[in-house]
DNA sequence: CTGAAAGCGCTTACAG
DNA sequence: CTGAAAGCGCTTACAG
């Protein structure tokens, strides 16, 4: 037989260290004045317990559930295992758990997610938007996750310098025709990343965008890109703004016979878990998950705290801590793997390479 | 100037109304037996201010969250999507709300989880353990996803089943010499499908399997797996145990120059959102995430009613009613698309198809 | 059919 | 430094 059959509440523990309740809750959140005697005392007698506080109680108390939402445009999302991952991990760093909503790529179950969650009582929500969602205005503290070009974006990654990163990567290659792939140029995130590429392309680069039909995305399978003409037609580098696209690409001239990277480059976006496992090894710009996630969890817990504390002085230094954050967005990086290498087509000398870091 | 500045409590509701609390729980609720009328009134008043129950309050009082927890050996597993949608949209429909939590891949920190899950109060848990984890018998209903062979196993894909039908097709197309491929031979799920493979190939098919071993797994990058010389050698059909290692071969191919699917087809598991982008589209087995999540949280929701209910007459119909539902493995499904075609170096005649709905 | 009362477990002023 | 008391919002026996 074990000795502790079941967990005890705070007022058993109490009775069981001859305290008054508030005693121990004192000792145990260290808030309110308590002997450290006793307080030492009492945290001993709970750990051997294992008293952990009941959150229903806590929270029907505070006002307060220590939890926050995500939601999300579209959970089938690829990145979503790295989102979900580095939210989870902030969020339980900061003493928060996190709830999942789905709002299945449509508009308005997004605002449906957002309602369940807020009848929920989730202290906050984390959403991640798709197609610049316009989030509208609701009553809990929001960190949004988008394109740092969107408005109300809280936080996100720097697209745009995603995108210089894969231009010199390029440039620095030799390549001097490239094909630029996209599926939706109303994506504030699309925009940014192949408005990056062409902010580092000298005009004597040629870079035209291929943006890929509803149509085509939808059929997936047969439906070819003509990569193969462009190909003979003299591009020499395929940058997409997502390892999907890149996928596609590279499978796609494969296929055709173009040997990729001796004959063509090709990079995606995002760093997808498979970009690695498969041959070549795709080059890819990653985003830094962990930072961004942590951003937006701690803007989050910011305002969350400056709501029970109207007390002037700590509001406005949070707030203003808030403020001048390092950035809203960070930077990503490029991870060069084996699909791209040196322009073959032609002999041109790598212009003075810029910093490479 | 809107007429509601914040939504009303209970009490509240109740005083506006001139009924007791008691009542409009009563009335809400559909317990407590209320005239028809006032019931009526009242829940268009609580319809008209937008009243929401307190999740705290009625935790409290109930000692239920309506919440679940779903733990993920790593959360960064490309299946994660479909089954965190699955899960969530199951679980929503039933009432629950779903917590997530990452055990990164670390034995110890699923336990972690587990019991962050419980401190946080939710009413039970669904679990999809990595490589066969056993899991400890723990407070809470949990509901395991697995695989059928595995001990404690609540429900799965029937992954026997989805073996046969790669095999049953492979063998339509006329293929006699098989590679299968896998990444771990420990993993009751990679070793189900590869058996329900072998166990429809006549003695005539030859069929060898390949482990990728860690350390070219790890590597990913230059490592190839010498399938060119497997193909030489007279293999004609590459199944893979997952979509991740299928497009590992089908790029490894196609860049050595073996046409796929003309010369060698392959197959994979889990139809991961990009296989059907590629080129060509991945031919492979996909499991019905919406009836495994369904299950998963039936047998959830069941046990969870039935500790409240000591009631014997509904315990035992529902036990039973849980007892023999149709079946805990749920049949998966051939997706076929471009990687797969007829075996081009032999001249076999099909042998006598079998089902092939 | 309806209501008054108690209590789920916690924390927070407020006394002492 | 410590404790008694109230109350967060709900539901559930129990009276009437």
């Amino acid at each position: 037989m074990s000795t502790s059959r079941t967990r005890p509440n705070l007022s058993q523990l109490a009775t069981l260290l001859d305290v008054s309740a508030a005693t121990v809750s004192n000792a145990l959140s260290g808030k309110g004045r308590v002997s450290e005697e006793l307080a030492e005392r009492i945290r001993a007698k709970a750990a051997e317990l294992g008293y952990m506080p009941s959150q229903a109680g806590r929270a029907l108390r505070t006002g307060r559930t220590q939890v926050l939402g995500l939601v999300l445009p579209d959970i089938a999302n690829p990145l979503f295992p790295q989102i979900a991952q580095a939210i989870e991990h902030a969020a339980s760093n900061a003493g928060y758990g996190v709830l999942i909503a789905d709002s299945r790529g449509d508009v308005a179950m997004q605002t449906k997610a957002i309602q369940q969650l807020q009848d929920r009582g989730v202290d906050g929500i984390v959403i991640v938007p798709r197609r610049g969602t316009r989030v509208a205005d609701i009553g809990s503290p929001v960190a949004v996750i988008d394109s740092p070009s969107t408005p109300g974006n809280t936080v996100s990654a720097d697209h745009w310098q995603g995108g210089q990163l894969v231009a010199r990567h390029l440039l620095d290659l030799g390549h001097r025709d490239l094909l630029l792939i996209g599926n939706n140029p109303a994506s504030n995130v699309q925009n940014d990343r192949i408005g990056g590429i062409k902010s580092c392309l000298p005009s004597s680069v040629r870079a035209r965008v291929l943006w890929i039909e509803p149509h085509e995305e939808a059929h997936g399978k047969g439906c070819h890109l003509g990569l193969k003409e462009r190909f003979e037609e003299g591009v020499t580098a395929f940058a997409a703004v997502s390892d999907l696209h890149a996928l596609r690409a590279l499978t796609e001239l494969q296929g055709a016979g173009v040997r990729v990277p001796d004959e063509a480059s090709v990079t995606g976006f995002d760093d997808l878990i498979w970009s690695s496992a498969i041959t070549p090894a795709l080059t890819t710009v990653r985003m830094d998950m962990e930072t961004i996630a942590e951003q937006a969890i701690s803007a989050l817990t910011i305002v969350i705290e400056a709501q029970t504390a109207p007390d002037q002085e700590k509001s406005v230094l949070r707030l203003s801590k808030v403020a001048k954050a390092d950035r809203t967005s960070v930077p990503m990086d490029l991870v060069v793997r084996q699909t791209t290498g040196p322009a073959s087509s032609q002999a041109v000398k790598a212009p003075p390479a810029g910093d490479m870091e």
